[in-house]
Parts: structure tokens; sequence; C-alpha cells
DNA sequence: TATTAGCACTATCAGCTGATGAGTGCTAAT
DNA sequence: ATTAGCACTCATCAGCTGATAGTGCTAATA
């Protein structure tokens, strides 16, 4: 495991001239997915530079790091230090067509998907398909998210279904076993009975205020209150599986973009580590908006040949989870940032108002 | 598409010491995956033969359609004629190691597994890991599933979360919209109503039932029976979602095995449309113990380079889905066979102890 | 002084070559 | 009926070729 890089920021200033080469050769790599060499950048540019003198651009370019030549004479590929002033100095905020925004919009609006899961299934999904990357979603943690029901249904005489629904519309089921027989009218009443108490606040919150009532009132003989934090504290263990959503595996293999990538199988390998990929979706520091990462920007070594875009995606009052791709660093990032941005938004838009629909 | 294939039987019978080159041509080539000569057969068959002799063997059998050669002097390779032969007269019922037995045994009793969703999923990942192959799995379908218990939950004056529990454990939840406001209260009666009224029926006799009470009582006037059957009419429109389990796709790529396989896309393809696998899991006529499907005998176009293994599990009552393996069509029958038969056996037996529960 | 034309150098790629080897089919001998 | 022997076929591979596209350097130029 390669030691973290934050961040690769550019101290020199690169005069006006020079940026424009860089940005042609940034641009020009990305369209065509070929080393560019001096001739033709000569031509595209229409700054009437001749090859030579673009030459001796380059030539500095390198030097200070911008470019790199897979072997002599083979032209020349963008480093990762590039495409960080690339996305960082060039990359304006830009608008997605609007016939891109409605596909966005419709795919995330249809019908039969009141539960979270779907939605974001299909949203990852869509994601995939419009960049033609993988597209990786974490789920809203169940951890933090607010409580709004939790019901108890008895099954058998040692079953019990704990039914239990969060603000934004996550469900989670768990059939828990019991030594005790007890009737469904009990159940209802304990039920309706933590549903009060604990009204509103996260499971997490729950969870230790279940944890300190155990403790501090052992000798409570109040059989109600005793099943019911008893009761209470199996619901709410509910084992926090991370879920993570992975579609779009199969562009890994069959895209084009991805054929120069050294390990493919590297990357799918780290797919199949969920947990691992949770933590990286989810470890941001930065609160709000898109977060990039270049190459060996990224924490994983896997992912060191390849640019992750996320941007978070909430409802009105918390983040709730992330969306993101990962691709080649040459992705076409003019797109792919705001696609994925927008994506968010839309996600973040559909949750609230379902979450909206509460009392 | 091509016709379907319903069987390749073989007519002819064939001579002992014919059918042993056969057997070892095919077993040669499911080892080395290399197409086999007449020399190298000729010194592991060990039956004193020279080589002459077995080219001889070999071009009657390419005559009788059981051989075929990718190229003149490139050796020999099995057609999927002589797959089905072997299949059908060479395997034997075969004792998986105890070893494997206890692994596969092991894995299905993972704790944390109540959920019939979780069951199914760790076993497709089971049964891709210890094949190296494709899984599919299909769940049970919800439609058939005998009822054990229904509950409606209010959420808000405008939303109702059903949820479902099936005798063999599946839990659906669905959140449907009412215009009217209705009470805890008035929910409980009407699901209880319809636990008395439709308990250890089919959803799918279910549904019917409820179509024809609303023909029928059209001019209704209890509003609890009114109420009872509309709630009951949304509640199960569940959209039966043709859920399908796919695992180890990776395999499809990495694996030295299918590197031979003309169009590893095309599957991959096919694995996208799942309600496509899950008719083709679903669709056996024979009722019980393993189906193999062997190249061309495969229904779908994509899929007659490989065979596929499958079996049914079940409860103690009835079948509930499929699980299978879909591998190239020189895959090690000998161990692939028994490893599906067993962990359908396994994945039945847990099922049917966790149904077992009810009272 | 910055730019450019010219030239030598180099890596890659497609296409050709001949050698090699594995495998077959046929025929004649056993 | 079996087998040894031989001619033949074909795929593969290493090595060579010329064409191509790129560079770096130097000297001439505006």
């Amino acid at each position: 495991m390669s030691k973290t890089v934050q961040r690769l920021e550019t101290k020199e200033s690169i005069d006006e001239r020079t940026q424009r080469v860089l940005r042609g050769i940034i641009e020009g790599y990305i369209t065509s997915n070929e080393p560019v060499g001096s001739r033709s950048l000569s031509k595209t540019l229409e700054m009437g530079l001749s090859p030579a003198t673009i030459r001796n651009i380059m030539s500095d370019l390198s030097d200070m790091g911008f470019l790199m030549q897979l072997h002599t004479s083979a032209g020349r590929i963008p480093t990762d230090k590039a495409y960080r002033f690339y996305v960082d100095q060039v990359v304006v905020a830009n608008q997605l067509t609007r016939k891109l925004q409605k596909r966005i919009q419709e795919a995330t609006q249809e019908g039969g998907m009141n539960q979270v899961e779907d939605l974001l299934i299909s949203t990852t999904r869509l994601l995939a398909g419009l960049t033609q990357f993988v597209c990786l979603t974490s789920s809203p943690r169940v951890e933090t998210s607010i409580l709004r029901r939790i019901e108890f249904i008895r099954l058998s005489s040692q079953q019990i279904l704990v039914v239990l629904v969060t603000r934004n519309g996550q469900v989670r089921n768990k059939i828990i076993a019991t030594t005790e027989d007890l009737s469904q009218d009990f159940l209802n009443t304990v039920s309706s009975f933590l549903n009060e108490q604990f009204h509103n606040r996260s499971l997490h919150k729950i969870r230790q205020q279940i944890l300190e009532s155990m403790v501090e009132d052992k000798e409570r003989y109040d059989r109600l209150l005793a099943q019911a934090v008893r009761l209470g504290k199996k619901a709410f263990e509910l084992e926090v599986a991370p879920e993570v959503y992975i579609e779009g595996q199969h562009n890994l293999i069959f895209s084009e973009r991805f054929k120069n990538l050294n390990s493919a199988r590297g990357l799918m390998d780290a797919f199949e580590h969920k947990s691992m990929i949770m933590h990286l979706l989810d470890s941001t520091v930065e609160a709000d908006g898109i977060q990039i990462y270049i190459g060996i920007e990224n924490e994983l070594e896997s992912f060191q040949d390849c640019t992750m875009v996320k941007a978070q995606y909430s409802d009105q009052n918390n983040i709730l989870g992330t969306i993101g791709v990962i691709g080649p660093t040459n992705m076409d990032y003019q797109i792919v940032i705001p696609v994925v941005d927008f994506t968010a938004r839309i996600l973040s838009q559909t949750i609230t108002q379902q979450s909206s629909f509460c009392d």
C-alpha cells in the first residue's frame, strides 16, 4: 500500500500559452485515448505554432511533471497531476443538456420505487449506463437514520418479526428468537411504548439509551418495561450490514476505455470487499459538493489507475450516503462531473420528497 | 435463435473399446483444456493401443459425431453429443469428499441468516466460489408461496406499510398510498381479518379470491369488509419482481477455463436480463433431481457454448426455486454435478428447518 | 531572443519468411 | 485386425523487413 497522497496541487504558475498546450493535450487524450504528438496537436490547437515549438513546450511540461511518455517516439499522455490541474483550473461548472437532465429525472421518478433500496439500485444502474463506467453507491447508514416506526409481529411462539421504518423510507426486517411466548397484544403495547419513547431519534442514539436504561434499572419490576427494553435491545441490534450497490462492472471488461488499464482484475477483486468500498465512499472530510480522486490520489492501490468522482446525497437535514463512478483517469470530466453532481441532487430531492410524507 | 434441441441422445451402440477411447479423450480435454491427439492418448490410456489404432477409432468417433477438430492437425475435442454421452453413461453418482461436504454445510449454517434472501445470496456466492463458474439462483416465487402473516402499519395519513411474511420465511415490504386516513386500530382489525381468512393459502390463490369477492360483493355495505378487500387487493398486488441472484461473474472474465469461449460478452449481457434468466432456471419439466444442459441443448443462444447444471431446492412440500452454475462444456462434471446436487439438498434442508418453526 | 526547419534517432507495428512440431490419413506390412 | 512408416497439413513462433509516427538536437531565421 503506497503512502496516501492528499492532493496533487500545482504550486508553479504556468504561462497562458503553455496552459493552452497542456489543455490541448489533455483534451486530445480524453477524446482519442491515444498519446498525442506535436504534429497533430499543432494542427488542432490552431495557435499558429509549429510542431517544433510545441515540442519545446511539451518538453517543459514533461519536466514540470505534467506529461509523460510510454516510450520514446510515442507522443505524450497527461499525468495524474495534469488531470488535477485540468479539473481544478479548466473544468467549469458545466450545464448538462436538457435532454440528459430529463433522462436522469425520469429514471429516478419511475413508479414502484417507494422503497429507498429500489431507488438506489436503479439510480446506480442509471449512472453506470450513462457514464459507461462502474457506479458505486452506499446506502444510508441505518445507524444514523431517524426512527419513524418500529413494530413487532408475532410469527410463532419462538419467533418475532421486527419491522423498523426509518424517516427516509428504509424498511428493515429481522426475525428474532424469543424464549418466552409473547402475545401480539403484548407486543403491540411494547411497540407503541418504544415508538413513543424514541420517536424521531437516531437508531444509534436509541441503542445507547437502551443500554443505559438497562444498567440503571436492573431491578425493574414492571414487566412491560423490562420486556420492552429487552426486545428493543434485540431489535436495534440489527447488524449494520454495509450496503453498497455496484453496477456496470461489465463496462470494466468490455469498454474500450478500460482496455489499457493494467489491472481490471484488481478492481474487480476490490469490489468484492463491500465494506472497504463502503469506507472509501463515505470517508469524505468535505461535507458538500463533488469530490474527485485522480489516480494516485486514491487511497486504495487498485484504484490508482482510475479516477473516482463522487458526491453525497442527503435529505433536508442530513447527508445519507454517497454515489460515485470510477473510470479511467482520462474520462471526460466535462461530462462526468456534472452528471454525477446532477444525479446526486436528483437523488437527494427524490428522497427528501419521500420522507416529507411523514406526518 | 436456433431451433430448440431437446437432448442429444445416442442411438447407436458403441463397443467397449471405443467407449474407453472416447472417455479418455473427454477426460483428457476436461483436465488439460487442450485438444487431445492420438499419441498422448495412446500413452495415458494404457490399453496397449498404438497411436495409429487410436487414430482409426478417433476417425470412427468423428464420423459418429462425437469428436471434432478445430483445424487439421490439432488433435480432437469432444462435441456436445460426446459430453451428453459422458454425463449419461459414465458419470456415476459421485460422493463428495467429506471436506467439501463440511464446507458447504458450514457456509449455509452461518449466523445471522434468518432471512431467506441472505441464505440464498450466500449460497449462490459459495457455489460460484467452489466451482469457479458463474452461479445463478432463483428465489422462491412469491406468487406460489404460502401466506403466513400479513400486517398493515400506518406510517402517515397517506401511507401504509404492508408487511407480508411467507411460510418459508420471506418477508416482503411495500408502502401503499391511501386516500382515506385509516387508524392503526382499524388496520389491525383488517389484518387479523385477512390473516384469518387467508391463512395458509398461496398468494396467488389469495389474489384470485380477492378479485372474485370484489366482483361478487360490489354493493357491500360493511365498511370493514370493503376496506379489507380493498387493502388486501393492493397488498397482494406486490409486483412479482423476478429475483435472481448471480455471483461469480468475474470468473467469466478471468478464469482460464473461459478463455476459449467465444462470447463472454454475450453471457454477461444475458445476465442483465434477469427475467429471462429466471425463466431459464425455472422452466424445467422434470420435477426432481439435477438437470444438465450441454451446449446447444441450451435454449438461449448465448448459452450454447456452455453447460448449465442446475437443481431445484424445496421445503418439505414444494419446489421453491432453482440453483445452478453455468460453465464451459468441458467442466469437470464429476465434481460439478455432485457439488450442485449437494448444495441444493443442503439449501432445501436449511430452508425446511427454518419454516418448521411455524406453529 | 524566440521560433522554426531539418535531420538523425528510435520504438512500434504489420507483414512476410522459414523452421518447427503436433497431428492426421493412407498404405503396405505384419 | 493392428501397426509402422511416410507424406502432408496446418498453426505457431522467432526473426527480419519497411513504413510510420514520434522525439531531441542543432543550426538557421525573423
